[in-house]
DNA sequence: CATTAATCGAGACGGTACGTCCAGTCTTTAA
DNA sequence: TTAAAGACTGGACGTACCGTCTCGATTAATG
């Protein structure tokens, strides 16, 4: 924990750079919105910035876990399936909110920026697939899913849908759309074939 | 069909622009390619890419279409079926080579770009979806699939995960992962539950 | 002459961005006044300027030549002595004018700029002090500068000590500091002592 | 004299910058030298730079006083005339080593630094003039100098030139150059016309 | 001897200009 | 009128350096 000689680098710094972030590229998109303008609505040099991220992208990646928080939370409900099923909708309702835009800004810049991709890949979605994964497994031990079940495919089969339409814009993510989806979720794994 | 006076347009140029963005994307990525490129490896002027196309995002979106066609293919095979999951090798491979990169960076371009957004869907997804969507009737007719399932949450479920992995590369495209799918979707959709 | 393919380059820019740059260095000093500004006052993106010139000094050397002319002229007088005192005079005003900022401005940036400081010499210094060995010369044909003379010494005695007061400020450019230095010329070169 | 409370300021820093100062200007020029290097190579902060001088061009007018003292020694000689024809020898020597640079960095930095240009005038230059100027007046003394000679235009015509090939570079400040401007100066201001 | 207060090396900070890059437009001559 | 060539405006990029600020650690003089 020793501290290196110098000035340390200014904590309100990072939060005003990851504040100005969130709130320039969640209002006005990715592209729209300029380093200088970071730096200018956070009150902050260009350097400041490029000194903690290496680009544009990283600093919305950082913006967006350290707003959100690294890993998704599961809504109470008396059982695991029960609390998927609330947390889908939690998920949808974050991606309809404007934070989807940001989210979409991330995957589309992540394309061509294999850093961003792995990173995206490593910070925020497999923290959110492992904290699914372990309420599908809570849901096996409370007898509700079958034991052999692929949960990978699974969790595939969830959100690989969602996240399709939140890029291709092929359909609203509504209720509808999510029951379908953990309709065919549970057909595919229940035990107990009686739906929901 | 009066031709209009001047000199009429090449249609030669037309092809190599194309065939030059296809090629240069495909390989590169949209963002590491430059107008600039593309009009020097088809031997032609800039001027004469945007008297024919408003952007560069344009440009490639009609070479994609140009160079695969319009509309997919479906292999023969027995049943409509055995064509709908024949059809799921033929899209991963085609995601593997290196035209899934060319279909990435259109997607991640929408993501800031509304016209294309709306001109991917449209040209793109729908007649795909279409296709896919006759095949899933015909197994209804020849009696393989339920009468009353919801085809477009189908089409949802067996796409998106595969553009998911495209998009996110959380894991291959490989046959153990369509088979997944496929398995998935038959649990869900098929009358018979005696899998392929 | 035959004209190379493509659009050429715009006259007009070329005028527009040399007067610009004049004006501005003239006006504000030429550490005062940024690349962009020039670019701004000019109506010209900055890569038009850097398409012509690799840096701010050479487009103000430019700028000097462009406006002022490659040579002095020399004021008409009945005699070249007489016309060398009055050329001393021109040379004066223009140093105490706004564009003796410019021209400090250029040997200063040539300190610290080889390239320039050549230009500097060959394209401002050198023809001028030609055009000066050539009135030195005629007045030596007039029988009123000694044959022998050294005319290269003559000419730094002159103008050295102005060039010197105009860097370093230790004194005003005014009639009695050019008539002192006329006075010892003739002392030095003239062969009849009696003065002009 | 009572100390303040607190920790002295450390001479041997002053000494370490001075000398890195003066050392990096005098090799690479004013312009190449960045403070953070200076700092660097004398081993010391640069908040310990900026509590001694405002900025760099006062760091290095300084470094330049304190290494070559504040006046010109003239070398001993017989007589009054041939001591400053000494010292023109010592002065031209200075300006061809690499001291000569950072004379020439400081008079182009005093182009857009008025402070620097009256600190360069009045602790540089003027002391010197004032010691050129007792030696002429010593020849007036001695009888060698006219009584009634202007000693000011006198001693711009002796170094006038010499700057003026320090800084326009249009030839060398060698012996023969000297020669040229003492002949003329006596020439000029000589009693006995009989040359040295 | 402990306290106080200024200085130290280190390095982050805000700001400003730089020179580069590329998209999409415009302007030449030639066909 | 279209073609190739290439210059054009505009705007973001990432870098560099200036002069300032802020850490923990020193170093006298003071209490």
């Amino acid at each position: 924990m020793a501290q290196r000689a110098g000035r340390p680098r200014s904590e309100a710094a990072d939060r005003a750079i990851l504040e100005a972030a969130f709130r320039l590229v969640s209002a006005h998109g990715f592209r729209s919105v300029t380093v200088d303008q970071i730096a200018a609505e956070a009150g902050v040099g260009k350097m400041t910035i490029y000194r903690r991220w290496p680009n544009k992208a990283a600093i919305v990646m950082d913006a967006l876990l350290e707003t959100i928080g690294a890993e998704t939370d599961f809504p109470s409900a008396p059982t695991a399936l029960k609390r998927l099923r609330k947390q889908l909708d939690l998920q949808a309702k974050f991606f309809r909110s404007d934070r989807g835009r940001l989210i979409r800004s991330l995957v589309a810049e992540a394309q061509a920026d294999e850093e961003l991709s792995i990173a995206f890949r490593d910070r925020w979605l497999r923290p959110r697939r492992e904290g699914v994964l372990r309420v599908i497994q809570m849901a096996v031990q409370e007898g509700d899913l079958r034991k052999n079940m692929d949960s990978q495919a699974a969790i595939d089969s969830l959100y690989g849908p969602i996240y399709y339409r939140l890029l291709l814009r092929t359909g609203p993510i509504d209720k509808a759309f999510l029951d379908s989806l953990y309709d065919q979720f549970l057909h595919g794994h229940q035990i107990n074939k009686r739906r929901a």
